[in-house]
DNA sequence: ACCATAAGTTCTATTTTAGAACTGTCAATA
DNA sequence: TATTGACAGTTCTAAAATAGAACTTATGGT
């Protein structure tokens, strides 16, 4: 599969990781966040090449997740900036930065910890649902086609119906 | 920078990406929650080669994502489920179809839409503060460092305190 | 004239990925 | 007995992406 075949599969997922899903896209965003907004500095706090740098910041301009600003005119200068649809990123930003202060920090501890301005305590961002407010869990969540979904997939038999079959008969 | 230099950056968000930050990682975890669990169903679903779909299977049960349970002994064959460490990234996988399916749908629509049981509607997951359950936004929320963090960070200039300091000296 | 800043672009070497074919084990079938 | 098919990989070569360093362009300061 080609990269840019991503954008077109009938699959939210599959789209959001034709923007994000590489090596360097999310770390570029969180720097984002952070309030870096040059090339410059993206390059020195990450180690990136400048090559790629330019490429991904290319890449996240096309996909209208960040917009170049400019700031100086002579010689001509841009910011990089959030967009608001590249701003909306946050949630899948905290999601992922989350799982790993459980899952994948050393014996040293968080490297950051988050405060809520509204409310001033430290936090962990938790998902819930639009509807009841109730956290979510995959267990409690039932996947339906909508209108968008791939027309006329005749559900392909899967190696476990075909095993299954197979036993059946014999 | 190479990739297993991820996993042991003093950062959270660093250390997931070096779990879940490649092309098709993600795509696998998405099939894992929709129930798929044999090598020949994931490569039928995906179209991704045989030879990456082993790779990408072992690093995910090296992270203890996923867990081989064998389903039969003759020959020896393998069903991979996802581990609590993997079924904790469901926020994850939330939060990145919920940005495809406001940013990324085209006119037909969301291609899925998701019920929850526990109220029996449909929803859109939303990520609140833990400490006082509001919705949250970047602009809501301040970083400080945490045991964790990089020793002795002393805070690099950046391109713009250098340009402003140089400003202010001419 | 010389150096520094800033944002890239260009170059080669290395690594990763795509795509297809091949291997090994066992069960059912002809 | 020989053949076919299921299943989970491995091996191969060609194409693409990435790393790392040097180079370019435009301008301002010393």
């Amino acid at each position: 599969m080609k990269w840019d075949a991503l954008e077109e599969e009938p699959c939210s997922l599959a789209r959001t990781v034709a923007v994000i899903g590489d090596r360097w896209s999310l770390l570029i965003l969180r720097e984002c966040f952070l309030r870096i907004r040059r090339f410059d500095d993206f390059q020195a706090s990450l180690g990136i090449t400048r090559h790629l740098l330019a490429d991904r910041l290319k890449k996240l301009v096309r996909f209208g997740v960040l917009r170049k600003i400019p700031y100086q005119e002579a010689p001509k200068r841009y910011e990089y900036i959030l967009t608001q649809k590249g701003l909306d990123l946050y949630p899948i930003i905290m999601s992922i930065v989350h799982w790993g202060n459980i899952h994948m920090v050393d014996a040293r501890g968080r490297p950051l910890l988050h405060e809520h301005k509204s409310c001033g305590k430290m936090f962990d961002p938790v998902m819930v649902c639009s509807e009841c407010g109730e956290p979510l869990s995959a267990k409690h969540v039932h996947v339906h086609p909508g209108p968008g979904a791939r027309r006329s997939s005749p559900v392909h038999a899967s190696a476990r119906e075909r095993t299954k079959r197979a036993a059946e008969q014999g």
